[in-house]
DNA sequence: TCCTAGATTGGAATTATTCTTGATATTGGA
DNA sequence: TCCAATATCAAGAATAATTCCAATCTAGGA
């Protein structure tokens, strides 16, 4: 296979990701999450790629955040019903949403917790997602 | 104070709720919620609030759902992008989302357990609102 | 180079929810 | 009891995020 992509950088795509044909618009809304990793919604996102794309639409930002999703390199994050977030950490994880400043926080799981743990789940369940978001505030310290 | 409600049962307002006027809508609204406990959508909760109530309107129903919210009475819900869903569970719990069937199952806390203990919270975090949510299949026991 | 599948675009359409406004109903006080 | 203040309700308009659609466009393989 020929197809040879830019060197694997902080701000580019993953190179081993079978099926998912490169673009600039997909590299460049990729670029953007990585590059600043705050939560973006779709029109935040579209902004920030409009610097270098200017062209490029709306649509196109949600196609191509989906096709991300799809593949596994991004994760969509809702909180309540606001717009959809945007989160280039693909590990489980969960969210704090802190109710003052907007800002969203990774939650990371505890090494070696395990969901059955905490939570009493039906019997059989087979989890295929989790989405754990917290609101809340930082107490001032 | 002469305002006397019916003898609190299964399908009726609790008493105790300062500051929530009650009305023939409100009390069918949860009513219904507390009667089938399948988390519906407004428009769900509209369809059978409508069998006692057939001029109630949508707005109406999602008016009740609202202030119910706001009074802790009810807890609504939300599952990725779609409509929210009710629930007169008013319980800290999760939930699990069969993808197979579509319904909704409650997940309860395992009895002791703390956030803290699984989730690597921010310093200084104050949880006000937690909400857990699973996907996943039940596997044919 | 040509063809085809997939990608992009702009705008229209959809959908859940909220807002607005006027009508009704309820409460507490005179 | 009657009134005024306030809260609620209903209907439809408005909003906002997202998806759909139809018409190009593009990349990569034969």
């Amino acid at each position: 296979m020929n197809h040879r992509l830019h060197d694997r950088a902080a701000n580019s795509l993953p190179e081993a990701c079978p099926g998912l044909r490169m673009t600039p618009q997909r590299q460049e809304v990729y670029r953007v999450l990585m590059g600043r990793r705050d939560h973006p919604t779709a029109n935040e996102v579209h902004s920030r790629v409009k610097k270098r794309l200017p062209n490029i639409s709306l649509a196109t930002v949600y196609n191509c955040l989906e096709t991300l999703v799809d593949h596994g390199l991004i994760r969509q994050v809702n909180f309540e019903r606001e717009s959809s977030r945007y989160c280039p950490n693909v590990n489980e994880h969960g969210h704090f949403h802190d109710a003052a400043s907007g800002a969203i926080h990774d939650v990371e799981f505890k090494p070696g917790v395990n969901l059955a743990d905490f939570l009493d789940l039906p019997p059989g369940a087979v989890i295929e997602d989790i989405e754990i978001t917290l609101r809340g505030k930082l107490a001032a310290s």
